[in-house]
RNA sequence: GGUCUCGUGGCCGAGCGGCUAGGCACCGGUCUGCAAAACCGUCUACUCCGGUUCGAAUCCGGACGAGACCUCCA
């Protein structure tokens, strides 16, 4: 049963996948880069932060104490390599007339209130940018006594050349110092930096800046990459197994982020880094332009333009584990309704896992196979398209039994109901509940007397009164289908 | 221009050197008063050109094509 717990993971920084040993025996300690609260997360965000609760999800199901962070971008981001000063949040705030706290505030409720739709845990902890301005600073100290930034005017930069002669700066994307400058296309930056490839570490506040603080070297606030320093030190230390972000934060923020961990604590942050890949919308990457953006949650309600119809957050987080987390991922109306309909099927087999006949004889052995399948895809780097493929092989030994074509004993079927709904709900985070209309109780008892009307009807062979109850059902949204143990009823 | 991914059947997507996932659609069948649904079965792909190998979708080289990053971005 052990080998069934050997997970690998690929980690970015090595290219390749290795058998994952935690660095504390049974605890993980995960770091994933958040959301930046100066507008509504959109559907590709959403799909990074759904990944990464897969990947949390399964490593509780292998039983790891998992302490996993996840901060909350709140101060803005400081400054684009030309130099300017982009406060993002202040930006957003002075547009809509109100507090930069107010605004992250508004869309932190948001992003809880899409957590809760698409069934994200909550991680352990959600640390706030501005909560740890004075760790932030803290951690830039550091680093100039190290000898690897410099302040000026107010502003403080990592020193890359510095830091280059003692580390390694681009281990992670792959980038070599010397070649930076042919790479980059804007070259006016140089202003107060002392390399193109400096980064700022303290920004001086423009007067118009919305969020200041004050520091050693006079009012500002901090730059992009220093607060998830500060607070994966604080909360995980100096080294930690896991650290998780989208593919486009590979460069220059993780660049930078490991460059600030070893130029203050001499080591890299994390163990493994694990990017996920972007979500596409018919075919491109999502954006306001193209007129493929939608956010979270108009697809759920239906109010984007981009699909004809709505689709519910379970089907939109089935079909997004029907892709590798390390895969891009294309949503059309085709890839939706496939998945819509193959949530279904999967659903239909799982509510008959509850009354399957049982034998005394020896379980099937495709039977059998199952439940370590399902093990060894997600232990194959969370391979979780796999374990769907798994769980519908499940779903078919299922139709099977009940047909009489398959066996399973009495302990075996109980031991696959409960790894069934294990990773369905626990790792996938799948929820299967009944669909709408069973709230209802006054439509439910007066859909009863109606379907056993037309039964009656039907026994007299009365077609006409049949079809007519079944045809005005339909005008009024309420589909019946009539199957071998009577008719059911759904509403659409 | 630089760095890096990737190109799989009608569509979405696994695959990491031999045993050729899975879902959806299509088609055929079972069931059914009809319809729908459901279930069963079928369909055998790997951008192109070289190379390595007994054997390649899978490794190497090249061409073409797509995308990401280099600038706020999951």
């Amino acid at each position: 049963m052990e080998s069934l717990k050997d997970l690998s993971i690929y980690n970015s920084l090595t290219g390749e996948k290795a058998r994952f040993e935690p660095l504390h025996a049974g605890k993980v300690g995960m770091y994933v880069c958040g959301p930046t609260l100066y507008s509504e997360p959109h559907m590709g965000n959403m799909r990074t932060f759904i990944n990464f609760d897969l990947i949390y999800r399964y490593l509780l199901k292998l039983g790891y104490n998992v302490k996993y962070v996840r901060n909350i971008t709140d101060a803005g981001h400081i400054t684009n390599s030309a130099g300017e000063a982009v406060d993002s949040i202040g930006k957003a705030a002075r547009l809509e007339q109100v507090q930069s706290l107010e605004i992250v505030y508004k869309y932190n409720v948001k992003f809880q209130e899409l957590n809760r739709i698409y069934n994200l845990l909550p991680p352990s902890i959600e640390p706030t940018a501005t909560g740890h301005i004075q760790e932030q600073i803290e951690i830039i100290e550091q680093i100039i006594k190290n000898g690897f930034a410099y302040a000026v005017n107010g502003s403080v930069y990592f020193d890359v050349r510095a830091y280059s002669e003692k580390f390694e700066y681009g281990i992670l994307s792959g980038r070599k110092v010397d070649e930076l400058a042919e790479e980059t296309r804007d070259l006016n930056a140089q202003d107060e930096k002392r390399f193109f490839a400096d980064f700022a570490l303290w920004k001086k506040a423009n007067p118009e800046d919305m969020q200041i603080w004050r520091s050693p070297w006079g009012d500002g606030n901090p730059g992009w990459h220093i607060e998830c320093t500060a607070m994966s030190t604080k909360y995980l230390g100096s080294e930690f197994d896991i650290h998780g972000g989208g593919m486009d934060l590979k460069f220059p923020h993780h660049e930078d982020e490991i460059a600030q961990n070893c130029g203050s604590l001499g080591c890299n942050p994390a163990r493994i880094w694990m990017h996920a890949n972007m979500l596409n919308v018919n075919g491109q990457k999502m954006s306001k332009s193209l007129g493929n953006y939608f956010l979270p949650k108009e697809i759920v309600e239906g109010t984007t333009d981009v699909f004809e119809k709505a689709y519910a957050p379970e089907v939109i987080r089935f079909c997004m584990m029907q892709a590798h987390y390390r895969s891009t991922l294309d949503f059309t109306s085709d890839s939706l309704n496939a998945a819509e309909k193959g949530f279904t099927r999967l659903q239909d087999a799982v509510s008959k896992l509850d009354h399957l006949p049982t034998t005394n004889e020896n379980t099937t052995p495709e039977v059998s196979a199952l439940i370590p399948s399902f093990y060894q895809s997600m232990n194959d780097d969370f391979n979780a398209p796999k374990l769907i493929a798994n769980l519908f092989e499940a779903a078919k030994m299922i139709f099977a039994i009940e047909d009489g074509k398959a066996f399973i004993s009495k302990n075996d079927l109980d031991e696959l109901r409960k790894e069934m709904h294990s990773f369905l709900f626990d790792v996938l985070g799948i929820r299967m509940e009944k669909a709408a209309g069973a709230s209802d109780e006054a439509l439910n008892a007066a859909m009863d007397l109606v379907l056993e009307m037309r039964k009656t009807a039907r026994e007299n062979k009365d077609w006409g009164t049949s079809d007519k109850i079944r045809d005005r059902l339909t005008e009024a949204g309420i589909i019946v289908k009539d199957g071998k143990d009577g008719a059911s009823w759904t509403v659409k």
